[in-house]
DNA sequence: ATGCTGGGCTGATCGAGAGCAGCCTTCGGG
DNA sequence: CCCGAAGGCTGCTCTCGATCAGCCCAGCAT
């Protein structure tokens, strides 16, 4: 068993509160009931009832809605240290399906672990509140890329947008990444084609922003590419008010 | 002052759980603060720190993020009966900013009042937190319109969803509703032109599906149109378990 | 009365990105 | 050893929707 502290959600929450060791206690508790899925067969499937959440350890899931003419979307993408069905333990059903990138291990969350949390460490709860937030306001932005930016810049900013959130679970740096995602997922995660997602990463490779290949993202000008992206990190450094 | 019973949000919830007397009480108190905005000046500016949150009780209001190029992409509407600004209460800046579409009312709701309502009525709370899902979950299904569905499939399951939505506050019907935004807010809002929105607008008018015109959408066949847009308000009409 | 502004409407042109078709490499399994 | 599938890559054509340009009407301020 890996020591709490090196628990990618310890990671990350560490990165914004101080964490107590009673706080690490129960994160520790949350983590009993380790669970592993296979590569592409999905955790759970749009419009199943009923559903725990998770919290993923290691390896990569991403959540996405599939349309009755069989496009797909993907809404978002789960690293370490990121609770994924929160939604579907409040709502009855899941309103999207969740597809694990390669093998991964995730702890599942009952609905009474959570109430356990809220009651035993307020603070802790809070600081998963706030994480809560921090994923919505991912989403958000996800909207607006699509929505308002080519494809060029989507791509920067999702590209930028990982590896700040590797970088809080000590996984990326301003360097670069490993990336498990194939072209198609990034074709369904930015509302591209695959072909027009080969065409952009080669723009991008040549002229010496960023190279995608063989499951490794390297950052060759880091700054630049903020600069075409108008990637403002903001909405994902910033901690609440009620956290200090 | 209206009846506890009228006000947007009791009817909004009343919808989905049996309130009772002390939960009434409750919104009662929470919409003491009453506040009014003009049109078209921003109530909450992207990056405002420090900001309450509303319940909108009168108008519409619309959520939105500019880009540095100026081009905005409206994330949501808000329609009496819905929270705004929810989020920036927990994250210390507010991620998006919020303008009013006509005068409105609305009330103020403070930290502290939300302690008050989890502390005094657990199960309005629950709703609440029930009512902040299906916000998300509305922001899920718009990313995966915008990302996944050509204009005239966005403009249908816009005005649809919207249609559902009023229909909850008694203020539409699979007939039409009254709304009061411009081709320029659907523009910013599905993420086409504005020139694009209107010929869209056209077309559905022309194949005999809907009309929007002079403040107000009158659906000509609904089922059609559901049809087109492939909408499916699963995710708008599901009761959480832990509500019933 | 006259301009001005906001919202709606239309035509013409242009371009980003989709769709289709096909090729190459790697890798795992019979 | 071969085959097929998955992932990556490229060229060509075509379409959806952006952009530019301009007109119309209603309301309102001067």
């Amino acid at each position: 068993m890996t020591k709490v502290e090196n628990i990618p959600l310890s990671r990350k929450l560490s990165a914004f509160v101080a964490l107590s060791k009673a706080d690490l206690a129960v994160i520790e508790r949350l983590h009993r009931r380790r669970r592993s899925f296979a590569s592409g067969r999905d955790m759970v499937h749009q419009g199943q009832a009923g559903q725990a959440a998770y919290i993923l350890s290691v390896g990569w899931v991403c959540s996405y809605k599939i349309q009755p003419d069989g496009t797909r979307q993907i809404v978002d993408i789960q690293v370490p240290g990121d609770f994924l069905g929160l939604r579907s333990v409040l709502l009855r059903t899941s309103d999207h399906s969740f597809e694990p990138i390669g093998e991964i291990q995730a702890a599942e969350v009952l609905p009474g672990d959570l109430l356990e949390v809220f009651a035993q460490a307020p603070r802790l709860a809070l600081a998963i509140l706030w994480a809560v937030s921090r994923d919505e306001a991912m989403v958000v932005e996800h909207l607006v890329c699509i929505g308002r930016r080519d494809a060029e810049a989507r791509m920067a900013h999702f590209l930028l947008e990982l590896g700040s959130r590797l970088a809080l679970v000590k996984m990326g740096s301003k360097a670069g990444y490993d990336c498990p995602l194939t072209q198609y997922h990034l074709a369904d995660a930015l509302g591209l084609s695959a072909v027009h997602v080969n065409r952009v990463l080669r723009q991008l490779r040549d002229s010496g922003l960023v190279t995608f290949r063989d499951g490794h993202v390297t950052f060759h000008d880091y700054n630049r590419l903020v600069e075409l992206a108008e990637f403002d990190p903001a909405y994902l450094d910033q901690i609440g008010p009620l956290l200090k």
